[in-house]
DNA sequence: TTGACTCTCCCGCGCGGGGGAGGGTTTATC
DNA sequence: GATAAACCCTCCCCCGCGCGGGAGAGTCAA
């Protein structure tokens, strides 16, 4: 049995990390000194910590040598675990790879001027309208989830183009309040879904066309508009999506169409 | 002018992220309300936003935003700024690429039982013997650097192979306590150089082949002898490097050779 | 007694914010 | 006239990662 110096000389870790590997739980010495506590290490210890250090050079976390090492059985195991993290590489080599072809589209697109696009602001009264729809707290990628749900439940008796509600003044990742929205033509109920009758509102309405990220500068002109006349937004706003992504292939998002409707009060 | 929640709405940044970057200084808003102390955001921080959201997509760190919004003027900086983030990745590709080559190259290797490696330990005394040395307190990889520096003064009179002295008993990173030896005929000086006389030492020692980040093995099997025979190990070691990378080659490292000397006492 | 060695405990980093407390102000509404 | 609801502010602590640094204390042999 070795004292964690010793063991630190052998195996080139740091006393500091020894005794984090401990406490994290991949290289607990399989003894204790009886009176003074001191982590005494075995040779079982040592070729554990030879593997610990080249799974450290290929790139495994700590959680994840924990894992390899929980079930380790045999060198095809690792065999296993290599390919995963090979896998793993790929995939963010594939990344990077994305984010310089679109460096390069970027770079390569002809010369934008900033105020081209101009939309179209019209003041909008809706009517009120009978929805199923659900509210929830979260992201915005999970809005997806929820539209399939509500179609589960509306099947036919769609009325519209889908819509949703954010009653956020702000922009959220996380957290965010949303209502999915469907419009349908008589009530409808399921699981978790609610039918009701949406009020008559008054807005400032655009429609933006391109891909969602780029809908920043459709409310950037909302809200330009409004200053301009003298209106007062509130929440929640509107978001109808006249063309989007569809349930098998995405599309071209340059085709996309979104209507952002802001509710106004007038001065 | 925009206040933050509606700014935040326009550029799809988090309210938090805004005053984050307000703090590290890459948007600072262009006004603030004169009696609330309210962020205000003009067009032309949108337009600055814009960019950011950009460059975050394409992988660049806050610091590195600023510094290309320090240094930025018309779109053909940032097509630098973009290439150098481009080589950025491809280095990080070439990376990962040699850590998969590795992972390969480790699983082909035939199945080495463990205790393959078997060192001859001998009990050897050292001579006294003359060397100018520099000990400083750093990285492994600063060693290099004062061998170097130890040639420059040595020249021609070296008298024996170079070795270091660690004076630590366990494994460092940095701050290693380190002493650089040449053997030499006469005393020899110059800059931070000082030429003394090694006392004679007792040792076991052993001679590692292969290359150094093995040398742990070396250690085990010198803790492993000493602890047979009753042996107290002390410091400082004694690394001789008999084989070594040269000055211009790093040569092949399985035929390094490196004799490792622990200093005993006998009980 | 000194020095080498070990222990536990706690704080720190750098990144990019998130979460919340505790406080201010205008509005809109009852 | 009071109050609630939106907004906004600053300040401070928190996260995960993988330890490093150091304090304060105990242990072991010469």
């Amino acid at each position: 049995m070795y004292q964690i110096g010793e063991f630190s000389r052998m195996t080139k870790l740091t006393v500091k990390a020894l005794r984090y590997y401990d406490e994290a739980g991949i290289l607990i010495p399989s003894g204790r000194g009886d009176e003074n506590g001191y982590r005494l290490y075995s040779d079982a210890d040592y070729r554990k910590a030879k593997l610990i250090l080249l799974l450290r050079r290929f790139g495994f976390s700590i959680g994840e040598i924990r894992d390899v090492l929980e079930h380790y059985e045999s060198r095809d195991d690792l065999r296993y675990y290599l390919a995963e993290k090979k896998a793993q590489m790929e995939k963010r080599i594939r990344g990077y790879r994305s984010l310089m072809r679109e460096m390069d589209a970027y770079l390569s697109q002809p010369e934008q001027e900033e105020n081209s696009m101009s939309y179209k602001i019209e003041v909008k009264a809706f009517e009120p309208v009978l929805v199923v729809s659900i509210r929830f707290k979260g992201r915005y990628e999970d809005i997806g989830k929820y539209h399939g749900k509500l179609y589960g439940v509306v099947k036919d008796k769609a009325a519209g183009a889908p819509f949703n509600l954010y009653y956020d003044g702000e922009y959220r990742e996380t957290d965010a309040d949303i209502e999915v929205c469907v419009p349908v033509k008589e009530p409808v109920s399921g699981d978790g879904v609610k039918t009701r009758r949406l009020p008559a509102m008054e807005t400032i309405a655009t429609t933006h066309v391109g891909p969602y990220e780029k809908i920043g500068e459709a409310y950037k002109a909302v809200t330009d508009y409004a200053a301009e006349h003298r209106l007062q937004m509130k929440t929640p706003c509107r978001e109808t999506y006249v063309k989007g992504p569809g349930m098998m292939f995405k599309g071209n998002p340059n085709k996309y169409e979104t209507e952002i409707a802001v509710e106004i009060v007038r001065e």
